[in-house]
DNA sequence: ATCGTCATTTGT
DNA sequence: CAAATGACGATC
């Protein structure tokens, strides 16, 4: 297992200035007996605290010294919540640490209260959340807001729950499967830091896998930090983990829970009554005792980035976590992320894969059926536009009693421009993001398309795979509905499995289970066919990802399948000839990734550029780009508008993307924070959204 | 929000 | 030339 330094990919901030350890100029506070009626006395020792207020200003993003008032010696410790007048209010903030002396150069003022003594902040949390805003140009209350939950004055008076035992090491011998996973486990049950990237094989109990890297890591008396894309996700590994650690060794952090309750449970993280943190993508932050361990699954799924600023991703706050604890990461799926694919070609993690023969026996048998398909000859089927084959494989499955999956497209694809020929997605020629369609007309004739990320326009398109000239738009074909599927089979009941109502199992009888990606329930013993009817809705979104994600729709389906040597069949619709299709007949997504790593290495896309997006009115954007000095790699794309468009051409949102060379990282995030701090002490007030890496490139 | 600083205006 | 006023910026 490789432990190499990230430096590659994650850009490890130095150590935050720490807050004046350098003795001076200090005031040395009060004399005695020289104190009005109602005047404090600071504390005999360490009377100077410093302190982050909770002001999401980035101007403001620093400590400040107070006072600890002598009634406040004992209370006011390291990481505890604190009340301070600040600029004449009453506001909350966090003590960082104690301290001798201060360097502010005139009087300070006392701390107004410690709202409770917990320390919710630990310096280790501390030097995370300020690594995670430096990562991401932000500021540290931002991140503190995400990290720590709302108190609960109640909950924090509950007795503390004692620590749960060690459990008893987990048996991994079904790892064995993998190369390098039986090392990979062995790593985990020795404490030595191992990073590893794994792709599960198809139909793998991959909630068992982890709880079982998580229960080796347990039984060293380390802890674990495991996070998942959704709920249902979450009920599993839960469920997995607390069969091999015990009930009272693993907690579950997740959304939704009150705030009661979600404070409870992140206390006893705090306190160190847990071992195990299974939770959706908040509980990055879980502050778990003496971790070993972090794990993020599926990450390409856009529920690992978080929806508040600073906009923070799981897979990489766990890797600056792994990092900063010696602990090690696992990134594991079916599919590979292009980050992940980094991850691997940098040395930082070792690829955890299944060899082929194991492969062979595991997966489905696929089957793309492109454009110029049979249409089955039943009756009802060709109503459907059912090709053959797949109504061929449903049968199979059904008359072996087994469910059949049929994922179809969601709503609300974005649909973009593709090559006339060879459907190749259009890109710009200046700095190759998606063309589209801008709408509207200029003399009477429509524009012409062009770039959504830069805006040039494109009038002699040009495809760069066939050199066709012909551009068309992505259809996005009609949406098979389940009741038209139905009729193509009489007497097999059917399910629907989407936005609606997520079903989390079917039982393993004979029924056609319909769903859009990401909903696909569990079969009892594994569907006996899978058919992707959302191939083109999938393909032709306009986004940096389509490729990628489309993959890993395909194979989070493709999983649920029951192998080859049981008759499990997979249909997919699309092109043979599509690297995508080729990489999951192959189930091959390891080469996928390296495919589409190459790719943006060539064409400059993140992971292999660091990008930034600058988002809102046009003054606003264009004021914050004119006080963005850029390092020598930089350049700004755009801005373009976003959303409606009024009469004279003029968006009242405009978004632009500044992007730069990975080694210029650091500091992109560090002149965007300098940006927004001397913007916030201008007091701007037009909204402005900065984020670094976004996801999506449209 | 409030306070201090510093430049500018106003009053002698 | 000194006191009053106000704009601005930091906020301990």
């Amino acid at each position: 297992m490789s432990s190499s330094e990230p430096a590659a990919l994650w850009d490890l901030p130095e150590k935050p200035p720490s807050p004046k350890a350098a003795p001076s100029r200090a005031r040395k506070p009060a004399k005695p007996g020289a104190k009005a009626k109602g005047a404090q006395s600071p504390a005999p020792e360490r009377p100077v605290a410093r302190i982050v207020v909770d002001i999401p200003l980035a101007h403001l993003d620093r400590t400040f010294d107070y006072l600890v008032p002598e009634k406040l010696h004992e209370t006011a410790v390291p990481g505890c919540r604190v009340r301070v007048r600040f600029a004449g209010q009453l506001v909350d903030g966090y003590l960082i640490e104690r301290g001798e002396t201060s360097d502010y150069g005139s009087k300070l003022a006392f701390l107004d209260r410690v709202t409770s003594a917990e320390p919710v902040l630990p310096p280790s949390l501390h030097a995370l959340c300020r690594a995670v805003a430096d990562r991401y140009g932000g500021t540290l209350s931002d991140v503190l807001r995400l990290a720590i939950p709302p108190r609960h004055a109640k909950v924090e008076g509950e007795p503390p729950l004692p620590p749960a035992a060690v459990p008893s090491p987990p048996d991994t011998t079904a790892w064995a499967r993998y190369q390098r996973g039986p090392a990979f486990l062995e790593a985990l049950g020795e404490g030595k830091p191992a990073n590893a990237v794994w792709q599960a094989l198809p139909g793998e109990d991959w909630p068992r896998r982890l709880a079982e890297a998580a229960g080796a890591v347990a039984a060293a008396g380390r802890g674990a930090v495991l996070v998942v894309p959704d709920h249902r996700d979450l009920n599993r590994v839960h469920e997995a983990c607390a069969e091999l650690v015990g009930e009272d060794a693993v907690v579950a952090l997740i959304a939704g829970l009150g705030p009661a309750e979600r404070y409870r449970r992140w206390l006893a993280v705090l306190r160190g009554g847990v071992r195990v943190v299974v939770g959706t993508r908040a509980a990055m932050f879980a502050p778990v005792h003496d971790p070993g361990l972090f794990v993020v699954w599926d990450d390409g799924d856009d529920l690992h980035l978080d929806q508040h600023a600073p906009y923070p991703h799981v897979r990489d706050v766990l890797m600056d976590r792994a990092h900063a604890a010696k602990a090690s990461l696992l990134v594991g799926g079916f599919a590979r992320t292009a980050e992940a694919q980094l991850l691997v070609e940098s040395g930082w993690a070792a690829p955890v894969l299944a060899d082929r023969t194991v492969l062979r026996s595991a997966a489905p048998r696929v089957t793309p059926v492109g454009e110029d398909f049979d249409v089955a000859r039943d009756e009802a089927a060709r109503v459907a536009r059912l090709p053959a084959v797949a109504f061929e494989a449903a049968r199979q499955a059904f008359a072996a009693g087994h469910p059949t999956l049929v994922q179809v497209p969601r709503r609300g694809y974005v649909p973009g421009l593709a090559c006339g020929n060879c459907r190749t997605p259009a890109h710009c020629r200046r700095c190759a993001g998606p063309l589209a369609l801008p709408g509207g007309s200029v003399d009477g004739q429509p524009k012409p398309p062009a770039c959504r990320w830069c805006g040039v326009p494109e009038t002699a398109f040009r495809c760069t795979a066939c050199g066709s000239v012909r551009l068309r738009a992505v259809i996005v074909g009609a949406k098979r509905t389940a009741e038209e599927l139905g009729r193509a089979f009489p007497g097999i009941p059917v399910r629907t499995s989407g936005a609606a109502e997520v079903l989390a199992s079917v039982p393993g009888k004979p029924a056609l289970v319909v769903c859009t990606p990401g909903a696909e329930p569990v079969a009892e013993g594994g569907y006996g066919a899978a058919l992707l009817l959302d191939g083109w809705a999938l393909l032709g979104r306009q986004d940096l990802r389509a490729g990628e994600e489309t993959l890993r729709r395909w194979m989070a389906a493709a999983a649920l399948v029951r192998p080859s040597t049981s008759g499990g069949r997979v249909i997919v619709g699309a092109e043979a000839g599509m690297a995508v299709v080729q990489a999951l007949v192959r189930w091959d997504p390891a080469w996928h990734a390296g495919q589409e790593l190459a790719e943006r290495r060539e064409l400059g896309f993140p992971p292999a550029m660091r990008m930034a997006s600058v988002e809102g009115s046009p003054d606003a954007v264009a004021g914050f780009l004119a006080d963005l000095p850029l390092p020598p790699s930089g350049e700004v794309l755009g801005p373009v508008p976003l959303g409606e468009i009024d009469e004279e051409g003029n968006a009242a949102r405009e978004r632009a993307l500044v992007r730069v060379s990975r080694a210029e990282g650091k500091a992109l995030s560090s002149a965007i924070h300098a940006a927004a701090a001397r913007r916030d002490a201008k007091k701007a007030t037009e909204p402005i959204r900065i984020q670094l890496d976004p996801l999506d490139l449209i």
